[in-house]
DNA sequence: GCATGGTGGTTGAGTGTTCAACCAGAGTAG
DNA sequence: CTACTCTGGTTGAACACTCAACCACCATGC
């Protein structure tokens, strides 16, 4: 194991300050939907993805890719959305494991009523409170970590599935560097 | 209600790939924390706080706000923690109600192992990604979200709590604006 | 036809978080 | 001292998420 690559007191500060702000900003938009319309960000999210699709259907697989969710996570989440009258389920017809999501109205009037408020906090916590060039830079960097780390994801799951399979075997390197 | 004020193309992209991007790194940094050492980043965080403190104790009420989390939550890791053999609970002498939180040196050694691989990944994550440029401006950025929630925590909570007081008074403006 | 492996999705148990209720000690007023 | 409120902290239930196991179905192969 080599020595750690420390962050440097800069880099520190800037992680930080990073960690706040996210850690605050999604605080105050998950009780402000959750008090609000009385749903969490997660599910907010599934919600607005089934509005802009075609039909207002998804198969659960593409939601659960287009949420970042697992699939468990997206089949719990449209149980509970099923009760609350928001989404139905559908089977899929050609593919018969399939499964999709389907927006009721009912769903469409809650996400429609959620989406104001919702949006004016984001608005007044971060557009309201950064330049036009802090923007255009956020997207940038935004676009950069996500883009740096897509690729990383799949190849993390590919890596601990192989380590499971010859978890038995020599496993000479567990240093685990996910680089 | 007046006319919410939409995001604007721009906006929406800017804003959809900075989630994407703060989801993706959390999930990111949360599996690889759990999986090479055994807590979730939460956990971490508090590790970090109590051994970056004199003598490594801390006030639980105070750890709770250097962790951005509810007593609740604190109280509920701790005594999880506790059981893991990483933190001790310690009674205040001077005030009865209080109780100190100790980081343990099993504890010490908990965090000690956890962080090369932490700090790898988030450096990995980000800070290999972006340039010296965007690095200064993700802090400015940061700083600047995070000061500007700041207050409006504060006021949120006293907002809720008197809304809840005279609930049963005239309610007639429940659109619960946030501004 | 029958295996074999991969895929789409669900389920249940375990873990972490939230929310509201609660308790005990401190602070203040009468 | 009594009463009232506020504060520090804990607890239990409800909720969300994860993880591993599982089932049903498609897709190959023989």
């Amino acid at each position: 194991m080599d020595e750690p690559r420390w962050l440097s007191d800069d880099e520190q500060r800037v992680w930080r300050a990073f960690r706040e702000a996210v850690g605050m900003l999604n605080a105050h938009t998950e009780t402000q939907l959750q008090h609000e319309a009385g749903m969490p960000q997660a599910y907010y999210e599934v919600l607005v993805q089934l509005s802009e699709s075609p039909d207002r259907v998804m198969r659960m697989s593409d939601l659960a890719i287009a949420t970042r969710s697992s699939r468990s996570r997206l089949s719990h989440a449209v149980t509970k959305m099923e009760e609350k009258g928001w989404v139905r389920r559908e089977a899929c017809p050609t593919d018969k494991r399939g499964a999709f999501a389907h927006l009721t109205p009912t769903g469409f009037e809650a996400i429609a009523a959620a989406a104001p408020g919702h949006v004016e906090a984001v608005r007044a916590a971060v557009f309201d409170q950064l330049t036009a060039e802090q923007v255009r830079m956020l997207g940038e960097i935004s676009e950069t970590i996500r883009d740096g780390l897509a690729p990383r994801c799949t190849e993390v799951e590919r890596r601990l599935a192989v380590e499971d399979a010859d978890a038995t075997a020599g496993d000479g390197d567990d240093t685990g560097r996910a680089a």
